[in-house]
Order: structure tokens, then sequence, then C-alpha cells
DNA sequence: GGTTATCCGGACTGGGGTAGTCCTGATTGA
DNA sequence: TCAATCAGGACTACCCCAGTCCGGATAACC
């Protein structure tokens, strides 16, 4: 299986809620919305300010907010931030270290095209697409969206 | 990063192996000709056997063999035989526990089209797009084969 | 039928990496 | 000046993976 950390998860959940709001949000606001530990959050946050996903401002009345729309960041830029560059072996992501088979391993290189493929997949997706109806103080203006909840909510079990 | 196991690097590299030469192949054999372990070479193929990629043959003058051509082969077969169901997180993979903080999160199941657009990815490279001449005993039959291995082991590198 | 070569399945262990916590200092507004 | 908040780093505990090892089963050869 491919592993995503989970701060990754986390990071997505904390963009999310930052859109949801408007202003400066503070760390223990967010994970009090979110169920997240705060030094967890607290932690996201200051690696996806270290990305330019996110701005923070010190200082009392300070906290954190969006640089740009969900739509408008892709799913590949929040991995980045958080777990390194996309690539799916430490052969291959720019590490100077030799391989010990160096000599005999054939696939020198080879995932490369495997880490184009997954990576142009990944910068296609933006967390808009991934953003649904927050599911707290959900509103069911129509038998159309109830029925999408449901889907959604067996999807995710 | 997403990271990929170890083994799931070794498994192409014992299939490229296999698929190079004629007929059964022993572990021993293969790990002495790739570099790797020969416990990890047996483990990677018990492994790849369970998943149906390759064959194997008990007693003397046993081994293993590839059960499809490397260009039958997607890479996604490759890594749900080593490493499981392609999935980025525990949330989506089929588990039945619980998320810690279910009732809250936004995110359940949105990886979905995540993991579906690299599932897809995945699935149209096959090893033969990943396989390249091997490098011991390598011949060079025009200058533009020369010119090709100066990319890839630059890309290597 | 015995011997040899090989795969099979599981258990075990050490190391590396991640998650999560904590502390100290810097910054800003009241 | 004080309180609230972020910044940055160090630290620890835990989990998972990589790699090894062992006893057993199977099949070919002499």
């Amino acid at each position: 299986m491919l592993r995503l950390s989970k701060l990754t998860d986390y990071a997505v959940v904390v963009l999310v809620r930052l859109s949801g709001m408007e202003g400066m949000q503070t760390s223990p606001g967010i994970a009090a919305a979110t169920g997240i530990p705060e030094p967890t959050v607290a932690k996201v946050l200051k690696t996806l300010a270290a990305g330019d996903l996110v701005s923070s401002q010190r200082g009392a009345r300070g906290g954190y907010r969006l640089n740009r729309e969900l739509s408008a960041i892709p799913i590949a830029d929040v991995i980045a931030a958080v777990d390194g560059p996309i690539a799916l072996t430490a052969c291959v992501d720019g590490s100077t270290s030799e391989c010990e088979s160096r000599g005999l391993c054939p696939m020198r290189g080879r995932w490369d095209p495997v880490n184009d493929a997954i990576h142009s997949a990944l910068s296609r997706i933006t967390l808009a697409d991934m953003q649904a109806a927050p599911l707290p103080a959900l509103r069911m203006p129509s038998p159309v969206m109830a029925a999408a909840r449901v889907v959604l909510q067996s999807a995710a079990e």
C-alpha cells in the first residue's frame, strides 16, 4: 500500500477548515473544530506556512489564513509541503547516496515514468475536488443532497 | 514523499531478471545476479507467487518463472501484490477501524478521487516500460543507444 | 528408497521513521 | 507592560518494515 503520512491527511483537513471561515483562525480554534490535537495542528500549520500555502500573523489576534483558494491548491502541493518531494523511492528523489547494489541494479532511474505519472495525476486534483459539504451542522436542502450524503457515507466506511 | 516499500523495488528487479532468462530460476541464482540478499529474494518471490505474478516449482531443479510477459504486468499489480491494495491513507483502504475524530472529520472518503487517479496512472505503466537494456554486458549497437544510456544514467543519479 | 535441492510458512528481531509533546523565544496588540 | 499567539527546535515513545532464521514439505536424481 502506498502510504501517505498522517500529517498530510491532517493538513487537508486543516486547509479545508481554514477555507470555511472568514479572517484569521488560531491553531487552538482549528484543533477544537477538527478534533485534531492542538500541538499537531500547530505543527501542520507551521509546515504549511513554510510551504507558502498559508500565511501566519503573530501576536494577539494573530492566526493563520489561506494564501489561495482551495480550487487553486492541487493536492500535490500539500503532499510536497508536508512530506517533501513526491517520489516513490529513495533511489530517484535526487538523493546523492549510492545504492548498495548499484552496479547490478537494472532499475536505476526506471521509476521516473512512474513518478511522473503520479505527480501529474496529483497535480490535476485540487482540494476543492476533495471538499464537500462539512458534515457537522449539515444542511439538507433537498432529497438529492441527502442521497448524495448517503453515498459519501458508505464510500467512507 | 510518497514511500514505496523497498520490497516493491526489489520485486521489480527480480521480475525483470526472471524475464531475461529462459526456464526456471532459483532464488539463490537471482540473488547472485541482482545483488539482493538471498533470503530477501526468497521472500519477494513467495509474495509474488501469492499474487499470481510468478509460478513456483518445488524440488530439485525447481525454481520460479514469470506467469506473463513484462508488457502484460502493470506496475500497479506489482505494488498490490507486495504492498497490498493501492491506497494513500488507512482511512480509505477498507479497514474497519474507526477514525478517532470520525464525527468531525470532513475528509471521510474524500481521498477516493486521489486514489483512483493514482491507481489508473499506475495501471497504465507496465514493467516493460520500466525495463531497459540490462546494464551488465551492455551492448551499444548505435550511437543513438549510447546517447540514450547517458540520459538514463544521468536521470538515475 | 535415500539423498539432495528447492520452495513454503511462520516467527523473530533490530532499526528507522513518524506522531505527538514540550519548551523557550520572538512578535504583536491591548 | 502584559497577554496572546506563532516560530523553531529538541525530545521521546511507539509502530512498522526489512531482513533473518528455522523446521517442514515436495520433487528430481542416483
